[in-house]
DNA sequence: TATGAATGAGCGTTCATTCAT
DNA sequence: AATGAATGAACGCTCATTCAT
């Protein structure tokens, strides 16, 4: 890659991120080129080298910014350790990953509907994320750990409840450990639950 | 009331109305006066006759629209029936009650992060569906019905799990009849639980 | 007259008041009727039952307000008393008078460009001025008292310098008992009057 | 300074212009920017490419246009010639000055009142004049050509009346060089005045 | 590659005015 | 006489986008 084009991908990683940013604080509508590009440092003109227009801009962000490889390795827990290891662990990294990643979840959130593509990308994370945990409790249900159950309930439960918590702000909190505590109550077989 | 004054009061009811549905599907940002106007039947300028500026009117939908009341009279469920009776109901009702206010939830989601006022709107309605329901359960524990925990966990984990289920618009379901099964699962008391 | 014929001319009345002071505040073209209404306690339609349109309004004010007779009675110096007594006292009054009227003034400032009728008005008082002045100052150059000279030149000087003086609003004074003994003396040295 | 650069700047002096022909006619209020865009041969968006809004480009007009140092170039008379000679050339010439710049004086007369910073540059010019020519004034009272007096008096009565007379379009006129003998020679008697 | 001048449509909002009540 | 609902044009201004340089 010579210099030039070096210093473009730069340029267009930094435009991007510049992007997520703004879209996330004032949403896709709210945000102006002008707004963009000063912020940006560029000049107006200057953004649709890299993009095709303002729409475009925003499936950059959401591709570049898409964390469904981190959620995936996240999830993967090796299906060797137990759940009530594991879960909690899930769940605080999850948790913590939605807070990073605030300004994409947002955006998701806001334009999902009005986007049929940001919508599918939305999509793509959230049931592979179910999909990769479900699978991991099933394991662990085949191990006998974990009562015989619907895992993906348990998937989409534990991934719904903590990102509604991590999205809305209200003055009530979840408190995760607790949370997952209660679910594992729930779905653990009678000899594993000890209290 | 005079005839006029009636009909006025129709006319602004009506702007509302519309402006919940555009709102609701373009969001508040992208919904334009013109576009309200017009559908709405009306002239540009009457719409600031009724309400002083855009933002008003948003918050004339979302007070209008609140459907907080609503929401405690369905969570009230009678302390005297059983929580494995009125739990499915009471999901499946909440779950029907979005879907109904699908246009406000989604205005309450987008806007509520921009707009302080929405943000406050969203936290007293799902503070109070959280605590109404919360009564309810602690009243379950209480007989026993319910093994003891914290019940305001059950409550956030029930209201928000149905909640995001309704909002995102996945490919996978949630099927609500086994979630809440799976959920009582693990607050039965054991000598509730018959499998 | 009738009580409600007495009224009605009481509400006209309170109507051209309160506009003067909104013209000659904000500028005719930036007073609004929606202020003008708000600001006489009345509905807007109701001053399309009092005037044509925001136009005649203005001229309305102008007529009312209009001090010509007043300008003409203060100018009015009996004949007898000299000019050196009456000079001081009619440019005071004259100061006066433009400080009670100065919203019309400032009215006629600004509108009298743009509106021919407007300009007629100001044109009246000013010339209506100078030529009672005149009348005087002719008399008093008949008696002796004041040098042959052109009298219309000092009833313009007189007036038209107080009038700016009052207009602008510089950090420099006029003092006019000062002025007004510098236009009866001149400025020459009397070795290089030659007359 | 690139070719677009200077087709820029020279642009912008033409908004300038326009815009001082067309407050002078209509008032800086009732002269809307599609009048000034159109009458530029402009889009209207350009407008705000230049001046941050429409009273930004009032200040400019102002600044550009103001003439506060051909005024005291003007009136920056040699101290070694007589006020006898120099007073006529003065005022005629400032008279002129008035007249080339009709359309400031307008703007400044009439928006003075609403905008302070308008007020200040109007403050400024007549300030300066009145200052300037006070001290051409001094030196000719020190020389013995003109008798011991306030010579601000006589600055602020030749540049007040000439600037009223250029002000309003009144059907009575003016003669300067008659109303500058008048200045120089007062109007009692000789036998009247008294020092 | 990079600039920023230029466009024209569209924004939220205000307005003078009309008119049914 | 008095109201205030209703209109539609116009306002100041911002926008996404284009393009000559």
């Amino acid at each position: 890659m010579t210099r030039r084009a070096q210093q473009a991908e730069e340029r267009r990683e930094h435009l991007i991120d510049t992007a997520l940013h703004l879209f996330a604080e004032k949403g896709w509508n709210a945000t102006s080129i002008p707004d963009l590009a000063k912020a940006a440092g560029i000049a107006q003109g200057l953004m649709y080298h890299y993009f095709r227009n303002k729409e475009e801009l925003l499936l950059a962000v959401i591709e570049r910014h898409s964390f469904l490889a981190e959620l995936k390795v996240l999830l993967s827990a090796s299906s060797e350790r137990p759940a009530r290891q594991v879960l909690p662990e899930v769940a605080q990294n999850f948790a913590l990953l939605l807070q990073q990643k605030r300004d994409l979840v947002q955006i998701f959130i806001c334009e999902a509907q009005k986007n049929p593509e940001v919508a599918r990308h939305q999509d793509a994370l959230i049931e592979g994320g179910v999909e990769i945990l479900t699978s991991y409790l099933a394991v662990r249900m085949a191990t006998g750990e974990l009562r015989p159950h619907e895992p993906a309930l348990t998937a989409r439960t534990l991934l719904y409840t903590i990102f509604m918590s991590q999205l809305i702000h209200v003055s009530g909190q979840l408190h995760i450990p607790d949370f997952v505590q209660f679910l594992l109550q729930g779905i653990l077989s009678p000899e594993e639950q000890t209290h």
